[in-house]
Parts: C-alpha cells; structure tokens; sequence
DNA sequence: GTCTATAAACCGATAGAC
DNA sequence: GTCTATCGGTTTATAGAC
C-alpha cells in the first residue's frame, strides 16, 4: 500500500500552509528556507512550487486570510447595546479570537516589512478597517458622553496595542485563565476611557444650570 | 591626498555599528548580509570582521547596549514622592525615551528570536530589571490604597504594551507634539490604575465604621 | 503529484597581499 | 586597516524523469 508518489493535491496544500504558518512563526520569514518548509511536510523543495508560485505569496495567502478571517469574525460577533458593552465584547472578542491564533497574530505583524509593497498596502488597509470597528465604537461613546477620549485614533492604536501584549505572555495553562484575563483587560481598557463619575456628575450639574 | 586604505579603526568601528542597526531595522537581521552592511560602510565584506567576530554579536552587542542604555536613563532619572507623580514620571521617561532610539526599539522587540540561547537570556533579564521598576511603583501605589489593580505583574505588561505602541505609528512632525502625546498615554495609564474616588470614598467610609 | 538534478546567485567567514 | 580572492555551503526557483 505503502507509496511515494501519488496525487495528493487536496491534503498536500494545506500541510504546506500549516509548515510555513508553524516555521514563519518560530523562526522568521526571511530565516525559513523553502527545504525547510518541504522537510515539515514530507516532500521536495521543488513540489512546493505546486502549491505557491513563490515564497512571498506563501507569507502574503497566509497573513492575507488571517485578517480576513478577523473581519469575519468580528463582523459576525452579536453587539450589545451602548458603547460602554460594545467595548466589553470588543476587548473580549479581541483577546479571545487572537489567543486562539497565537502563529498568526505573531508573523501578522513581525513579518509585514517581508511584504512586497502592494502586498503590504492590502494587509494595511485590512488593519485598518478592523481599528476603525473600535474606534467607531469610542466615537459613539464620546458623543454619547459616556467616554472621556482626547483623541479617538490615538486611543484605538493604544488599547489595541495593549491588547495585543496579551499574546506575547500568555500561556493557556498558566496561572489565569482565559475568561479571568479577559475580564482583568477588559476593565482596564473600561477605565481607560471611561467618563469618570466626578467629571458626569459636573456635566449633568452645568447642564441643569443651562436649562434654568 | 585621497587614499583608499589607512587607519581609520576609530571611524569604522561605530559607522559599522551604526550601518547593522539601520539594515537590521529597516529589513530585519535575517535578511540582510554582511556585505550590505559592508557597502552601507563603504568597505569590503572581509574588513567588518575587525570590528566584530561574527554577525550575531554584532546584534546582540547593539540589543544588549540599548537595554543597558534604558536601564541607566531611568536610574539617572529624578524621581518624585508618590506612586501618582512616579507613574506619570515612567510612562513619560518611557514615550520619549523610546521615541528618540526608534530603531534600537524595532530590533530590540523584532530581532530576539534571533538571539542565541544564553545571549537571549541576558536580554530577557535586562528587560524584565526594566519592568520590575514599574511594577514597584505600581505595587506601592496598591499598598498606600490610591491604586486598583487587580494584578501587579499583568498591568505592568499591559502598560508597556500600549506605550510601546506608540512607536508604530508616531511621526515627529505629526498632529501631534510629543509632549501631547506624552500627557494623552500618561493620562490613559493613570485613568487605567488609579483608584477610582467613588470606590475610596467607601473605603473611608468602612475604615471608619470599623473605627468606632 | 512528486521526484532528482541543477542553474545561478548569494551567504558567512577566512587567507593573504598591500 | 582595508583590499581581493576564495572556500564551502546555502538559497530560490526551474527542468525533466517517472
């Protein structure tokens, strides 16, 4: 039964992907040789170019469905109402959603500047698109005046930046569990923006005023 | 008068140094050779191994010298009374800091997986001294009660996450001044940890109740 | 679909002339 | 101190047998 050869294009693809996904991550795109990635998946360097017209549309296919696969993700997440639960469920879909990904999340920005330049502007626009979901959601909450934000772009690359931190320390079965580092994140993100009590409490007083 | 050998060991030796720290930054340690280096110079690929024995030293010795750079710039720093002003005092020492070394910082974050072992380890400790520092502002600022934060060591790495942030997308001569941004993260961090007033007023209240 | 073999170029590092 | 030349090995990608 046992054979070298065959036709196994549907299963091979995959496990191409995977090798790179797995080696890009541990080692570095520009570290990685093409051997290297055959070796991981049990075939010749030159059966790979079945699989990829070349090494940069390997990074490029992986980061591309990557980002796609958070706009979906996120796209298809229920919101709750107000801004305040919005930004709940966003650090909490974030967290979650990149824990679960850690290779992808890891070479999605170590190995940007590996991209040529086209390939890059599509990943950027797709990070962008997916920043601009949360700082709609800051927008809301400032018109609302629930949040106290000085500057919404600002304050979006900065909870998405200490978001993304989580990934670099976290270990599943390390000493808080995922739900409990959602919750520690989520608050302080909550904080971060939030209208203090004082300072509402002076917004409504003034308001009162106004209207006698 | 112009000659094309001579001694220059005193010139070379930093203007290597300094050509590695842009490729390495603007391409990553992997991608680029030694002869890059060499042209970027302008010498011969043979003469860098005068000023260095091989290319990973020449990495490590510029992550290794920027982590001792930091340590010694916040050392050196004058510290005020209190865990609030201390806070604010780090977060602004660490924006600015980073933002004028850009390129230490990249490679210093980027480039460590292309550590060997035992150099890697050397860095791993130098950074976590760093951390350690804020960490013990935050810890006392827990003790003396005008802190809340649910865990020393996860906030520490949440706060220097969003402020590393800040180099991915700060431009000197953008909207935004330095100083700006200091205060807009400052204000953020502080936002992020601080006791709220609504929740240390009832802690006075109940020290008070358990006074009588 | 996978293999072997190979082209053409590049790599890090060293030797020895000057 | 820098050069040129080179060793021994690697790289991406392709050609052609099976």
């Amino acid at each position: 039964m046992a054979r070298k050869t065959g036709s196994h294009s549907d299963i091979t693809g995959p496990r191409v992907r995977a090798a790179a996904l797995r080696l890009f991550a541990a080692h570095g795109f520009a570290a990685v040789s093409m051997r290297q990635i055959a070796a991981e998946v049990g075939v010749q360097a030159g059966a790979l170019y079945l699989y990829t017209p070349d090494k940069q549309s390997l990074l490029f296919d992986l980061l591309r469905e990557h980002m796609q696969e958070v706009l979906d993700a996120w796209a298809a997440e229920e919101k709750p109402d107000g801004p305040i639960n919005q930004l709940e469920t966003f650090t909490r879909f974030h967290i979650r959603f990149h824990l679960e990904r850690p290779e992808q999340v890891f070479i999605s920005y170590m190995e940007l500047r590996n991209l040529e330049q086209d390939n890059f502007k599509a990943l950027e626009n797709m990070r962008r698109q997916y920043e601009n979901s949360l700082e709609a959601i800051l927008k809301r909450g400032q018109d609302e005046g629930v949040f106290d934000v000085d500057d919404t772009k600002l304050t979006t690359l900065a909870l998405i930046a200490m978001l993304n931190g989580v990934t670099s320390w976290y270990k599943p079965d390390g000493r808080l569990s995922l739900s409990r580092v959602e919750t520690i994140y989520s608050d302080m993100a909550g904080k971060a923006v939030r209208m203090p009590r004082w300072k509402e409490r002076q917004r409504k007083l003034e308001a009162g005023r106004a209207a006698e």
